[in-house]
DNA sequence: GGGGGATGTCACACTCTCGTCACATGATCG
DNA sequence: CGATCATGTGACGAGAGTGTGACATCCCCC
């Protein structure tokens, strides 16, 4: 049994979220408020809070610093709710250290889901599965939003991290260029395809060893692969 | 090209999101009732359903679950259209398992987005129902595009790709020059029917030693075989 | 207010793909 | 056995797809 803390202050979000994890199994409180979070975080210890960044009270950057900062929240993970163009990088940078945001308008369908992947990853972190994944040369800490290559650590932009974690998440499956448009940039970015053409040329300049696992699949998009130079058959 | 399928009673409605999906790209059928829709689905297999919940006959709710429940429509994204109020809650996630909502009054924009949205990623879907194909010397990753023939990993353009995985998903069964034209190339095909030929041919070149899988059916066109071997002359 | 990093966009060069043509080969039928 | 049509093959040029560097803009931090 998981609990969940919902910060948000729509009424139809919240009911369909407060429904949806609990039907899923999950115990679940709602509050509109973000200080009224902090406090009901602080007593519950909830495994995971999600958090819409436009409150009536305060803004939901503050209620994720102050989360981040006192120790009985520390280790929590939050999910942040965000709408276009508000503050993506910070909230997924280091200064705030989300783990992980949806844009709105999200599809609620996929934010469950996204939920459901974020909590077993904190459960196998209670076992001794992998918070830190470690691939080939590659080694990514979601949580801390860091990466290595060959025990190098690398500077990654919050951009180019999400894009790296996006394309590991589904790796071994092409992901076109819309489709990660809409899982890191959002569903309503009105930006160029050829965008992610260049932000995909800057992630491996800064992988340098590690490069080629980003693959071009000429004419489809881009994939993540497992073994970059040896094509292992299973 | 993709088909959408509208159930909605209101004729304004009805009006608006014919008009604005046609507009988008897609080819949409309408109708009122949701037994109707149900029916027209499984006839249909639409890529993509709008919803209300509130139709004359029967509950969106009930719709949703009967589409949900037949194989043909299982796989099929559903997108609720819900006033402020309704039971949002259920529809939405994995009871009923519909993959958005929208509340009305919409943004038409906003819905188109989402339907785009869900359109990218439900395709990504399908694959994932069957990601991996073997087949004798040829084994098939439709996520990853990639294909193996003895274990070997073969490059193959996007267009012989898919190609091949045309003709193999109608094995056994003869492709007509322009039946391809339509599946491989699209509807708009200003293109010579020998344009199939070279291709094939160098589909046939990289395939080596699982060439024959692809047979030439003289005046008529191709057909990928089961087993290659003991192909059967008449 | 200035400096610097992050991000989106554009222009250009280059590679590879793909459609087409011309010709070779092979099959079918009288 | 030859005529004729269908298909296989190779070559070529146009064009699309991609990588890259440069630039403008925005925002944060000092």
């Amino acid at each position: 049994m998981t609990r969940i803390l919902v910060v948000e202050d729509e009424p139809d979000l919240q009911r369909v979220l407060d429904y949806n994890l609990r039907q899923g199994g999950h115990e679940v409180t709602v509050t509109r408020l973000g200080l009224e979070g902090v406090k009901l975080a602080r007593e519950q210890r909830p495994d995971l809070v999600l958090l819409d960044l436009m409150l009536p009270d305060v803004a939901g950057t503050e209620v994720c610093k102050q989360l981040k900062e006192h120790p009985a929240t520390r280790g929590t993970p939050v999910v942040m709710l965000t709408a276009k163009g508000e503050e993506i990088d910070r909230v997924v940078g280091f200064e705030l250290g989300a783990d992980d945001y949806v844009v709105k308008p999200f599809s609620v369908r996929e934010l469950l889901l996204r939920i459901q992947a974020i909590l077993r990853r904190g459960r196998a972190d209670d076992e001794e599965l992998e918070p830190m994944v470690e691939f080939g040369r590659l080694k990514i800490d979601r949580g801390a939003h860091r990466i290595w290559v060959e025990g190098v650590e690398i500077e990654l932009t919050a951009l180019e991290f999400k894009l790296l974690v996006t394309l590991y998440d589904r790796r071994n499956r092409v992901q076109t260029r819309s489709a990660l448009l809409d899982d890191v940039w959002g569903i309503q970015a009105d930006i160029t395809t050829r965008t992610v053409d260049t932000h995909v040329k800057r992630l491996r300049e800064k992988l340098e060893a590690a490069r080629d696992y980003v693959e071009t699949v000429r004419g489809v998009g881009y994939r993540f692969v497992a073994t970059p130079e040896e094509a292992a058959p299973a």
